[in-house]
DNA sequence: CAGCTTATTCAACATCTGTAGAGTTCAACG
DNA sequence: CGTTGAACTCTACAGATGTTGAATAAGCTG
């Protein structure tokens, strides 16, 4: 039995190489952020040389960049959610978030997405361009008063719920069952929506 | 005028070196997190050689171990919220959550603290220990259904404000008013703690 | 003052990082 | 079938990183 070793060239056969290398970099962003994650060890977890991902993607931020974009927009999440039944989009709004955030085709990226934000000044922009943005727009849309403000505190819960819930795994809340942490969350999600926010009236 | 150029050798006078190593350590932590923040940055800005650093400390773990205890007790405050006015225990909750990160002192650990949580293991299970433990024996000794679930959710939001208004510092919210944003987030608290957070009762 | 402990620095280490350049192999198209 | 371009690897570099060991200077205790 010989063993041939490659030394450099294309291999044969199609080539899903990039494919491969994109989702090796999601996972490793999504595991521990930007900075921590090595452009080798992603080569390595794609099986291909550390030359190859900057062949493909020129530096480690384009890599991110591409690695990391939303594999959802949540300003279409919102204004149908709004549409359908604007005093029920609470409960719709939890029910999607959830069920994104629990299958896990999308997990990876949006982990990522949140673990990087933290950190990197880059991603938190992109945060705010990409999200932030079209839950605004989606409700300024929609006729509610302060959307700005809506819109963060709407912003706040959800992403205080996806860090507890799988960021930190904070039980029973990491494992209790979808409809009930929807349920449980929903109402919040009302108020900030179409509720009362303002001071001098603290009846809930 | 002779420069004399030190080469080894303790300083003359009192030593106060520590604290200042511990006091770059959390700014530096705190900046970017964990892996970002370098033993030779931190020394940088603390005047003084890696080495010492590594005399004091050991290494890069303990050294941030010890810049990041937590400045306030949690337990502490929701216990005496909770003692105090119950059903008001929401607002005052909000309050003192905002007033402690509004305060420049404390603000650096906390915001160390968050960005570990969500990179390093080590942060993460000091949250889960330090914090998370103490909210929900104060919710249990104060005899409230499902204490652990509550307190899940109750962090939830609150680390979701920390996020969206100190560390995102998504707009509006990042500059609104404190007791604007207290009276916004009061009633949701109000509910995690004595609220209903069960399914098939969707009043809020 | 002698002696021990502690604070402090210097120089060096092994390792890892992102990246560059040149070379090799394959696929696609004329 | 020959040429071009893209996929792919090797080797290397320059810089940064955590950490170590020895050397020096000051304080503390006797």
């Amino acid at each position: 039995m010989v063993s041939f070793k490659r030394r450099g060239g294309r291999r044969p056969g199609a080539t899903d190489t990039r494919e491969s290398i994109l989702a090796a970099a999601r996972e490793a962003f999504t595991r521990a952020g930007y900075r921590p994650a090595t452009i080798r060890g992603i080569a390595a977890a794609a099986g291909v040389d550390p030359a190859l991902v900057m062949h493909f993607f020129g530096n480690k931020e384009t890599l991110f960049r591409e690695a990391m974009t939303l594999p959802v927009e949540p300003a279409a999440v919102l204004s149908r959610a709004l549409a359908t039944s604007p005093d029920r989009a609470g409960e719709v709004i939890a029910a999607t978030f959830l069920e994104i955030w629990d299958s896990a085709a999308h997990r990876d990226s949006l982990l990522g997405l949140v673990r990087a934000s933290v950190t990197e000044q880059a991603a938190s922009d992109m945060f705010r361009a990409t999200i932030l943005d079209g839950i605004e727009h989606a409700l300024t849309e929609f006729g509610v008063s302060q959307p700005r403000l809506r819109g963060t505190l709407l912003a706040s819960q959800l992403m205080g719920l996806a860090m507890a819930r799988y960021i930190l795994a904070l039980e029973p809340l990491a494992s209790a069952p979808r409809p009930d942490v929807a349920a449980a969350v929903a109402p919040t999600l009302q108020r900030y929506i179409s509720g009362d926010i303002t001071r001098e009236s603290p009846r809930d």
